[in-house]
DNA sequence: TTAATTTTTTAGATTTGTCTAAATTTTATT
DNA sequence: AATAAAATTTAGACAAATCTAAAAAATTAA
């Protein structure tokens, strides 16, 4: 079965919502989507009639097992192309969004693949979140939150929490991104700001919504 | 100003048609567009308001100087991706139609300049055609008929006349494709047929349909 | 130069995706 | 448990793009 763009954009969206909330609502979904409650609940019962969502009136919901397939379909999509950005086009990690937003909509199963090939068969895209590949498998993020890493011991960042340009745009101020060692050199408890410290480069503070949108992996 | 999908599939085929045309009328352009000629009058009327259309009721029309820049804006992206998909991603310069028609809607300029780039700015597409630069400017085609070629002088290949899967279909399985050497060793009058040779390859015949389907380039 | 034919436009529906405002259901608070 | 608040759904409207059928205009042919 085909798809349209505004029912792809759906079931992605209800796909990561689902990975940390378990059971989504309706006002989550709409803040997502930058729309409102009431197209939201349009858009379900349709999904529902298409047997991608199971969905009670009122309860809440999540993708079936259909559902689950055609998101990881349009996640494979949106990664690939973002790496491609990056590793072919030179892109900054933190532009590449928006583009991909809009490329993960293209139909050819034959495009995608061949994208793969060229590409190399990455396994995680520029902001270090696995790549599913064709039949749906991806590595699992086995990261911490940086705001849990232990004082002193070195770790890469390995992802972001979210690709939201206000975030990106401060990672890049503050020279954080995928590959760089971090280590946490106090926390204060006051405002759970963190003081780390990076390669070559006296240690500075973040805040706690930085330190928590930040996962690595220690070394 | 941006163009939905419909409006640039519309404004890239009157583009089309008034090349071979001058003036372009409403069943020419449903038929090009597998529409009726009622929805075309629907979407002239708005391109008449966008100011990217020269029309007056039952007159015929043509792109405004507007129109044929947006145009070879989609023409530019669509060539771009076709010359993509067969140098980079090993497609068959059959299979590229359809997903460029697809390709060419993004809408980020930076992606298609950094493309453009990373392509080392090519100036012909796979079927031949000339590709717009990003200020809308192209090498002139001044190509020869394959009909009109003249007996036994070597020419080359360089441009097809459609991009139907049937014609790139008929092309593929005669071995014929851009950059390949033909002389024209007959001309039936009976039915406008024509005798070429190939290299390493004993004379054939190809149809009237077919030879005016091709322009070559002498050598 | 009428009449027939073809082309084009209009009128009225339909589908998709969206919205606001009102009604309903659920959840939280007294 | 009753009431207030919040979340969700329904009702009704709208814009975009399409369609069919009918009307109007232009073209062609008698
Ligand atoms: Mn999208
Ligand atoms: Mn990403
Ligand atoms: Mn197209
Ligand atoms: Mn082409």
């Amino acid at each position: 079965m085909k798809f349209s763009i505004a029912e792809e954009n759906y079931i992605k969206a209800i796909y990561h919502l689902q990975q940390a909330d378990g059971n989504v609502t309706t006002n989550e979904l709409a803040a997502e989507l930058n729309t409102k409650a009431a197209s939201v609940t349009d858009m379900l019962k349709k999904l529902k009639t298409k047997k991608l969502l199971n969905y009670e009136k009122y309860q809440g919901f999540r993708l079936s097992a259909e559902g689950r397939k055609i998101a990881l379909g349009i996640v494979r999509k949106h990664r690939l192309w973002e790496y491609f950005l990056v590793e072919k086009l030179q892109f900054g990690w933190d532009e590449v969004h928006a583009v991909a937003e809009e490329l993960e909509h293209i139909t050819s199963k034959k495009l995608i693949d061949k994208l793969d090939a060229f590409l190399d068969y990455p396994k995680f895209d520029p902001h270090g979140d696995p790549i599913p590949d064709s039949s749906g498998r991806m590595a699992a993020q086995k990261h911490i939150n940086l705001i849990d890493l232990p004082l002193n011991e070195p770790a890469e960042i390995v992802s972001v929490g979210s690709q939201s340009t206000e975030l990106l745009e401060l990672l890049r101020h503050k020279n954080l991104s995928m590959g760089v060692i971090v280590e946490v050199k106090r926390k204060f408890s006051f405002d759970h700001s963190i003081e780390i410290k990076i390669k070559s480069q006296s240690p500075f503070i973040i805040s706690q919504q930085l330190a928590q949108a930040l996962f690595v992996k220690k070394i």
